[in-house]
DNA sequence: AAAGTACATTGACAAAGGTCGATACGAAGC
DNA sequence: GCTTCGTATCGACCTTTGTCAATGTACTTT
């Protein structure tokens, strides 16, 4: 889990990825995605793979492009993990009063 | 965001927000994350911090103890973030088998 | 088969980050 | 006030990572 979400922990591989998910044929060519990211050809490549490797994203090669679509399933996935809100109270959990005098733990 | 996701990226920070999370009262003292997480006192305090600026969990002292809890909403940001699937289809969209001759972006 | 194109890989470098021992800080108790 | 206890900060070390130039690879075109 910690390695899909370090797959968008960094800013210019967010906006890759964002780059990906907003396409609105649901797929983009590799192509497409080096001058919008402002990185050199090499650097691109490196964070695609990061991010297939992390199972964000899913490609094919047609020809002489690679297209890349996201993997909705793993978003899911991802969501699900962040959904972990505290089971005590529906909203902020404000701190209590009580004043232990002995570790809370022991 | 990416800086959300980033504290979220390391496995060890990722396990102690879990134990944050799951605390039956909804706040937990820090002295009783030290020993779960298999770390020393100085790097549990350093990853607390991380997750403190990250915006993921708020923190009060009381007495000679620090209280962490998870902070809602900033999950519910993240979880949006997330949500971005392809406009295009529902599901997962299946690359085409279309064949283009010339470059895409063209 | 030779040249061109799109993308991946390699190597190298600097920056960022995780870890811990030592130490500083603040609150509580004597 | 001095000590004790819980936590944060500092300094140092080592690993990880983002970046690009150069090169490699697979496919298309001529």
């Amino acid at each position: 889990m910690a390695r899909g979400f370090a797959a968008l922990a960094e800013p210019a591989r967010l906006r890759l990825f964002s780059l990906i998910a907003a396409q609105p044929e649901g797929e983009v060519c590799a192509c497409a995605l080096v001058e919008p990211l402002g990185r050199s050809q090499p650097t691109v490549s490196h964070h695609l793979k990061v991010l297939y490797e992390a199972g964000l994203v899913d490609r094919q090669k047609r020809g002489n492009w690679v297209w890349y679509w996201v993997v909705p399933d793993r978003l899911e996935a991802l969501r699900a993990t962040l959904k972990a809100t505290p089971p005590g109270s529906r909203f902020s959990p404000r701190p209590t009063d009580r004043l232990l005098i002995d570790c809370p733990t022991s």
